[in-house]
DNA sequence: ACAATCTAAGTGAACCCTCGTTCACGTGTC
DNA sequence: GACACGTGAACGAGGGTTCACTTAGATTGT
C-alpha cells in the first residue's frame, strides 16, 4: 500500500468513507474494517484521526451541519423576514440533502440510534440548527408577517417536523423522486400554517 | 424459579420487558439477557417465542401500532371530516403517545436503526398509519374543507411531520411537559395550513 | 386411584463468532 | 538515525444463540 504519497487528506478520506459505508449498511452493521477498505487505510490508521468508532458519527455530524449552518446564514437572513425567508430555509434544506442523499441516510435513519454520550455532542449541533429555525419564524413573527401566539415551540416543530419528515420519506424511498419541486407546496401550506390569522391567533 | 403455575402470557411478558428495557438502553445497547431478567424469564425462553432479537423489535411495533390503528379508526372516522377530524388524530396521536412514555422513546428513536429485511415487516405497517392520515385529509378535501392542490403527500409529511417532532421532541427531553395542552396551537396550525386559500391553492 | 410414561415448556451455562481496539513492526522523510 | 505516519495481524470481551438437561402437567394403563 501507501502506493501514493502521504495524503494530507487521510481525515477527510475517512469522514466520506464513513458516510457511504454509513449509508450503505447503517452504523452498527458498519464495521471499521469495512470503513478503512473504503477509504483504502489499514484499519489502524482510523485510530490515529479518531479517539473511537462513534467519534466517526460525531465528527461527521458537526461537520457537515456546522458547514451547512455556516453557508446558510448569509443568504437566509438576507432574505426578507416572513414568507421569502421561510422559502430560503426550505429551499436550503432541502437542497442540501438533495446533493448528498447518502449523508441523508446518515442523517434521517442512522444517526437515531446512539448512546447517550454522542448525543450530548450532537445536541448542541442540532440545537444550532433549531436555533436557526426558530429566528426565522421569530423575525416573521417581528415583521408582522407570521402569528404563532404562544407557542413558538409547536411552530418550530411544524416547520422542522415537515422537511423532516419530507426527506426522511425521500431518504428511504432511495431518493427515487426529485426533492426541488416539493419545496413550492410546502413552502405554501407552511407559510399559510404561520399567516398572522383572523380567528384565534392574535396578533402579539 | 417457575414459582407461579405456567403463565399463559410469557410472550406477553417478554414484550413489555422489552419495552422497557430498550427505552431505558436503547436496541444496541439491550442485551437478551437484560430482557430475560426483566421479564423473569431464562434467556432461551424468549427464543422459544421469537426467532431472534431483533424479531421483539418488529412484533412490538406490529402490536401496539396495531392496537392503536384498531382503537383510533372508529372515533376518527365518525368525526365530521375536515378540522375536527383532525383535531381528533392529533388528540389520539398525542394522547396514544402521552400514556406510553417508554414506547415513545422506543419509537421515536430507537427503531429508527434497523435493518432491511426488519424495515420490510415495519413498513407495511406504518404505512396504514399513513393511510389514516391521508384519508383524514382526503375526506377533508371532499367535503370542501381543505385544500390541498396536487400535493397530498407534502400534507401528509405536514401532519405527520409535525407530529411526529413534536412526540420526539417530548421523548428526548425525557418526558418532562405534558403533551395535552400543545394539541391545540398545533391543531390549529395544521388546520390552517390546510384550510382551502385565497391565493394560490385552487379547490379541486 | 395410582404409577409410569410422555411431551411441551422452560432453563441457563457454555459456545463461538464477531468486531473494536491495540501494538510491535515497517517505511519514507528531514 | 530519529521521527512521524501508517500497517494489519492478533487479542480479548461481549453477547446472541444453542442445546443438553429439568420440570410440571397431561395421558395412559392397570
Amino acid at each position: 500500500m501507501a502506493d501514493r504519497p502521504a495524503s494530507p487528506d487521510k481525515e477527510e478520506r475517512i469522514l466520506e468513507a464513513s458516510v457511504r459505508v454509513f449509508a450503505r449498511n447503517g452504523y452498527h452493521r458498519s464495521t471499521v474494517a469495512d470503513i478503512a477498505r473504503e477509504a483504502r487505510v489499514a484499519a489502524g490508521t482510523i485510530y490515529l484521526y479518531f479517539k473511537r468508532k462513534e467519534e466517526l458519527l460525531g465528527a461527521l455530524f458537526r461537520r457537515y451541519v456546522g458547514e451547512y449552518l455556516k453557508a446558510s446564514r448569509e443568504p437566509l437572513f438576507s432574505e426578507e423576514p416572513g414568507p421569502d425567508q421561510l422559502r430560503r430555509l426550505v429551499e436550503l434544506h432541502l437542497g442540501f440533502f438533495a446533493t448528498r442523499p447518502e449523508l441523508a441516510r446518515v442523517f434521517q435513519i442512522h444517526l437515531r440510534e446512539i448512546n447517550p454520550e454522542l448525543r450530548q455532542e450532537i445536541g448542541p449541533v442540532a440545537r444550532e440548527y433549531f436555533e436557526v429555525v426558530d429566528e426565522v419564524i421569530r423575525r416573521g413573527v417581528e415583521a408582522g408577517r407570521f402569528s404563532v401566539g404562544n407557542s413558538p415551540r409547536v411552530a418550530r416543530h411544524l416547520v422542522f417536523g415537515t422537511l423532516d419528515a419530507t426527506v426522511t420519506a425521500w431518504a428511504l424511498s432511495g431518493n427515487d423522486t426529485d426533492l426541488a419541486p416539493i419545496g413550492g407546496p410546502l413552502v405554501r401550506m407552511l407559510t399559510r400554517a404561520l399567516a398572522p390569522g383572523d380567528g384565534e391567533a392574535r396578533p402579539v
